[in-house]
Formats: C-alpha cells, sequence, structure tokens
DNA sequence: AGCTGAATGTCGAGG
DNA sequence: CCTCGACGTTCAGCT
C-alpha cells in the first residue's frame, strides 16, 4: 500500500466524464492496483477512485491509470507532501453476521416465530423466475411462501408477488398466500403488501437468534 | 487527515456485527471524524468503517469510536507502524457530466428512434405515483408511455406497468400502451416485460448523440 | 464469463 | 426526518 499526499488535479473520462480542480488530497494506491483519491470529508468515499485491473503509468508529475474498458483516470501531480509505502499482507477478511442470509437461516429453524403452527416445507423452494425462501405450511393446511428481507420495500413486495402467482397455478400446492418478513418495514411496502392481501411479519433479529439453540451448534 | 498503519483487531456492532481479526491494516481519521479500515485490496472499499457523526475515545491500544445510534466500532492496536497528520482543506468538489439523463433528453429529442412516426406530448408527465418519462403518441395516433433507463431490470417493469394501470383509467389517453428503452437489458426483464405486452427497444446511445443535430448546440 | 440480488450500500431530491 | 430512486454503484454467489 502506498501513501501520497499531494496537490493535484485529476480527471477521469470513461462510463461519465469527472474533474477535480487542483487541491491537496490522499492518493492510495493498493496492491490490488486500485487507485483512489481522497478528501478530507465524505466518510470512506473517494472523490475519484478506478477498480482493478488496471494499469498505472508513472510519468514525472502525472500518473495515468487506465482499466481494460478504456476507462481512463489521469492525475497531474503539482506538488507531493508525503509518500510512503507498507506492506500489509494478505488480510484474513471479514466475518460478518445479522445479514438476510442468516435471517432466512434462523427463520427456517424456527418457522413458528413467524406464525403460530408454521411448519417448513422447503428452504430456497425453486421456481421460474427464481427460488422462494421458504415454502411452509400453515396451522390449516395450507400453503404459504415467505420472503425474507431485512429491509421490507416495495421491491420485496413485487418480488413475493411474482412468487405467488406462479405458485397459485400449481393445483397441488393452491392455494398459496404470501408473508413478508423483515426487520424493518418501509411504510409503502406496508400498504402495497396489505393491498395484495400479504401478511407482514416483523421479525425481531435477537429475540430470533436467541430462540436458535445454543445447544445444537457445535461452536 | 492521520493515517495510520497498525497491526490491529476490529469488532463493530451495529445494524450487524463483524470482526476482523489481527492484521496490518491502514486506519483513516478524517477531518469530518469519520474513520475506515483498508486492508491492501477492495479496491476503494474498507473492510469496516464508521460515518460521522461519531466520537472516537482513544484509550491507550483500544479506539472506540460511537455514533448517537448506539453503533460501535472497537479498534484494538496492537502495534502502530505509521502515525502521520496532514492538512488538506476542504476540497472545491467534483464536477459531473452525467450520461443518464442526458439518454432521456435525447430520446425526448429524438422519439423516432424508438419507433417510426412516434412524436413527444410530454416530457415527465405527472402521474398519482410518478412521472412517466416520456408520453407520446405513435403513427397510429395510439397514446404510448415511455420509461427510459440505462439498464432495464424487473423494477423498471413493474415501475412501466403500475404507470400504465394507472394512464389507462384516463378515457382521454386509453388505450395506452408502452416502451421499455435501454442501452441495456436484463433478460428477466425483457421476458416480463414481453408478458405484459411492453415492447422493449434498445437504444444505442452513441448513435443517438449523433443523431441530435450538433449545429443545434452551442458548445 | 455473464447474470442476479444484497448492501452497515452511498447519495441526493423531494415531501 | 423519512422515503424513494439512481449509481461509474460494488460485491458475492450461482449458472
Amino acid at each position: 500500500m502506498r501513501l501520497v499526499i499531494a496537490r493535484c488535479r485529476v480527471d477521469y473520462r470513461g462510463r461519465l466524464t469527472a474533474h477535480l480542480p487542483s487541491a491537496t488530497r490522499l492518493i492510495l494506491l493498493k496492491a490490488d492496483g486500485s487507485v483512489s483519491i481522497h478528501a478530507d470529508d465524505r466518510a470512506y468515499k473517494p472523490l475519484n477512485w478506478m477498480s482493478p485491473p488496471c494499469t498505472i503509468e508513472e510519468a514525472p508529475g502525472v500518473w495515468r491509470v487506465c482499466n481494460p474498458a478504456g476507462e481512463q483516470l489521469v492525475i497531474e501531480l503539482e506538488e507531493i507532501l508525503h509518500d510512503s509505502r507498507h506492506e500489509l499482507g494478505t488480510d484474513p477478511g471479514l466475518t460478518k453476521d445479522g445479514v438476510e442470509a442468516h435471517l432466512q437461516e434462523l427463520l427456517a429453524d424456527n418457522p413458528h416465530a413467524l406464525e403460530d403452527g408454521l411448519r417448513l416445507l422447503q428452504r430456497e423452494y425453486p421456481t421460474a423466475i427464481g427460488p422462494v425462501d421458504l415454502l411452509c405450511r400453515d396451522a390449516m393446511g395450507r400453503t404459504v411462501a415467505v420472503e425474507v428481507k431485512r429491509v421490507a420495500e416495495l421491491d420485496g413486495v413485487e418480488q413475493l408477488s411474482r412468487y405467488l402467482e406462479l405458485l397459485n397455478r400449481d393445483p397441488l400446492l393452491a392455494p398459496v398466500r404470501g408473508i413478508l418478513a423483515a426487520r424493518q418495514f418501509r411504510p409503502q411496502a406496508r400498504v402495497l403488501a396489505l393491498d395484495r392481501g400479504i401478511t407482514c411479519v416483523a421479525v425481531d433479529y435477537e429475540a430470533l437468534r436467541g430462540l436458535d439453540d445454543p445447544s445444537s451448534r457445535l461452536f
């Protein structure tokens, strides 16, 4: 990793055109070949960047970064204030917990948390337009399609609606109703779901993780 | 801006839970108060970060970054290899030249590029659920709603479908058919559009820009 | 390699 | 403040 603090001007020509006038910035060159230009704000987002694979051509005062698609990032260096290199090695990487995949897993193990008497038929039940997260049967023996989201938005309702339309064409499953399960609901999604006869169930992730039997885990 | 290269472990507890085992990384502290942890890969994206507003509590060997929502980023510093500060000043910012809004503009000027005899009635035609990109009339005098996308995906078809349903309730406009115009089509979007009786038209941006009369431009 | 859906998306406009 | 849609989205997972 190379860290350069420099007064510079930057031009990007690619999917769009962008220009940065002269100012002092951080130029971050990573071992993966990426280049990013940071100001002292905008949180972690750089002003401009080039993702790998790309080649860097270093002429005195001008760095030209090109990628195979023909996009170009041209950095004109007016004054270099700092320049250091550091060996970081490969990173062991990030372990995440609490995303949609994990939520789906917990609900597959505890469908009754969505509704009393709900039993899992199949997880990732395949259809022509994609897999249904959870296919279940309720206490009355009726088929239920469950779509799991971290945050339920309009898209999620549309998606579940498409699944329901398709599943209801299958005489072995019909009639099928829908449950949209999420940690958080956008009001518009709630309204549209109601209009479509889809049940919204707010999921408490922490409580659900508590429900999951710890003794059944090996770690 | 403060640049720290250090061997560290990181824990995040917030919207989800994440952990980074011990490794050497860049810790980037910006003047806006943000903190981001970078490995030597993943292009410009940090492994973990905290956006402002947040407070940094520096104890020896442990930095605790907290935001008002109660999210926490805990950095355990095992060895500091580099630590430097730099005055950058405020950045004049980025000037962009968009490609996307342009597409709608070009099609508004050249509706015949979508279909022979197509004429523009109104751009951004307002409806209760949002503006229709282009409202047109075809060679047969029939109303046509055009949705413009850079890349047409499923939600673009859904969006146009909702518009069509609404527009067809207006006796002055009905019957209204739909055209989905895009530079690129996802296969599923094409299938769903066909099923809904929506016409897909692939748009060649470069050619369209060529169509646009250069003499009518001042630059 | 191409396509699809998720994301601590981020970002900006509009109510 | 929240909601919604676009993005040079990026990214991982799967066909």
